[in-house]
DNA sequence: CTAACTGCAAAGTTTTTGCAATTGC
DNA sequence: GCAATTGCAAAAACTTTGCAGTTAG
């Protein structure tokens, strides 16, 4: 649950700045625990902690997305263009969808239910064509 | 991640019947956990793990969705129909999108990535009219 | 009879948090 | 200097699992 209202000052910080690069110059879609690994291999004494506070707090800023699919684990993604995603039922890779237009208005949504409507995710799931042999 | 190909027999219940009733007879999305409490006024036996058990065997049987917004917690919809949901980003509350053609279409995207696709979510999040004072 | 199912409790995962020390502005 | 941030470790939250007993077919 995001907080909207809640505005805090934020100050620079290089564990902050290091997961945003991580985020950005990967093309995948990593864990929590993947950005916290990857991250050690710059900064050997970064904790996890560390890692989950900045994650929620560049979520909740909108410099990065938080992606969940099934239960327990949360996903990053650091692309802020509106694209897609696509995740394999068998293997749970999840990739982007390439390109396509929604056709989806947030505004018809708005009328129907009366929600200010701020997003939307679409999620495709199936099976991968290495997983199909 | 769902094993598609696990094909188990599976006898009646009155556990599992109890929860799929709970299920199919309330309007909201709820969690686990709200399911455990609600099958204890029927039956003050039933176990937590019994809950989760059943709900993810009938997932998998594709009789309940699991739906999944932000980290932590599963919700469960006894809904079967095509529809879609609306999210409040400040007080977390889930509702169905009344009625909406979707207009995107799996096949583009079988096209589009590979995926043999077997269904897409699509989630709108705002803040409610509730939350918006 | 026997494989599926259950309750229980213990264990597993993932994420959050309290605190004292550190750091950016 | 002060508030934001950090590392650490402990705790919290949610879900799964092992086991011995029970139940549906």
């Amino acid at each position: 649950m995001i907080k909207e209202g809640k505005i805090k000052k934020t100050k620079f910080s290089k564990q902050r700045d290091l997961i945003l690069n991580i985020l950005r110059s990967c093309s995948c879609h990593p864990t929590a625990d993947w950005i916290f690994t990857e991250a050690r291999k710059t900064n050997p004494t970064i904790s996890l902690g560390t890692v989950y506070r900045n994650l929620n707090l560049l979520a909740a800023e909108g410099r990065i997305r938080e992606l969940c699919f099934g239960k327990g684990v949360s996903l990053y993604d650091g692309d802020l263009r509106d694209h897609y995603h696509v995740r394999c039922n068998v293997c749970g890779k999840v990739e982007d969808v390439p390109h396509i237009s929604p056709r989806v208005s947030d505004q018809q949504i708005e009328e129907l239910t009366g929600y200010q409507i701020h997003s939307h995710r679409l999620e495709f799931s199936g099976i991968c064509s290495e997983c199909r042999e």
